[in-house]
DNA sequence: AGCATAAATAATAA
DNA sequence: TTATTATTTATGCT
């Protein structure tokens, strides 16, 4: 083709450019080998099939979280539907969504009680190892937040320097805890027995 | 029991009560002759109708005054789907959705452009592009939150040429911030675990 | 019956 | 991905 030839500066192993189009940025049909249209009418589909078990993109991917290891965010279900993804991205979900959507309208149709189930609580098995604080750590951090649950980057690395911690650590324990907490509170006022 | 007497107006009897109980207050299948369980089904299946065409509420109740005549709120539309109505209301709208949805059904089967036609919605209305406040309107929208939560429509207003943004971007950034408040004082009273 | 808006959900900037 | 803005649904009120 007519195309410009790049080079990548800053990817030494993939061919490919770093930043793809995504899908629906995308006229052609056919991207490196992958069918495109296949992918747009599974989108579709899935979409349908979410609604129709009543389920949201929320529900989706915490779901898909317990049952396939890596965290899959509302925000990546979103994305997908959307197809806001490049081609590759979706060609590497799509089997997941499409297994996982199987099984869930099985669930469904041998009863509502089952598709809760499958998709309610289980036991995480594939999660990823978890950062042990030490209870000096958490107490200070415990502390922080509960003055401040949203801390500026600022303070941010300011508590990782001071606990010995890595800074992403310490700001991802700050969104565990707003996450977790406000698990807590929906839970809560749902009435779950 | 030694309840709190609250001061709700609504009425612990149905002696010549008015307001007949909703249909998901209901537990018998028959009242008055009308058939429940035919009316929940439909429902059900209504909802699922609506979602595989793609349509909201407020879509299918525009729609629905185009061709009926008198409006039909996205309230109504909620209410019937939530079989939160009487049965003497579902009753009267129940023929009238029937109608309309099959209708709409068969267009879309036809192609999309005939759907979209027969709503007379416009046929791609773009979500409107997320806002980026500036770090100086932040400062001042959350001042102005401090002080106080529910400015006055007149308040806003003023903000919003202030700032520069439009008036419903201000309206809504006020929303945003009360749910996020109330939000970080439930998680805040219910204590860190 | 329908407005206003709280709550829930989806989409998107960062 | 998360955090935040926008849209959709649900509900209190009159």
């Amino acid at each position: 083709g007519t195309q410009h030839s790049r080079s990548s500066p800053t990817s030494d192993f993939l061919a490919d450019s770093p930043n793809q189009p995504t899908i629906n940025q995308t006229n052609s049909n056919v991207v490196d080998g992958i069918n495109l249209d296949e992918i747009k009418e599974f989108a579709k589909a899935f979409k349908l099939r979410r609604l129709s078990l009543g389920l949201t993109q929320t529900q989706v991917g915490q779901a898909l979280s317990i049952t396939e290891g890596p965290a899959y965010s509302q925000s990546a279900i979103c994305r997908f539907e959307k197809l806001d993804i490049t081609p590759k991205s979706a060609q590497k979900i799509k089997p997941v969504l499409e297994m996982w959507m199987k099984e869930a309208e099985e669930r469904y149709k041998s009863g509502q009680n089952h598709l809760t189930e499958f998709i309610g609580v289980e036991p995480s098995k594939k999660r990823k190892r978890r950062t042990s604080f030490t209870p000096q750590a958490l107490e200070l951090l415990n502390a922080h937040f509960e003055r401040n649950t949203h801390p500026s980057g600022t303070e941010i690395t300011a508590l990782a320097h001071q606990l010995g911690y890595e800074r992403e650590v310490i700001r991802i324990w700050f969104c565990n805890k707003r996450q977790a907490l406000k698990n807590t509170v929906r839970m809560m006022s749902k009435g779950v027995a």
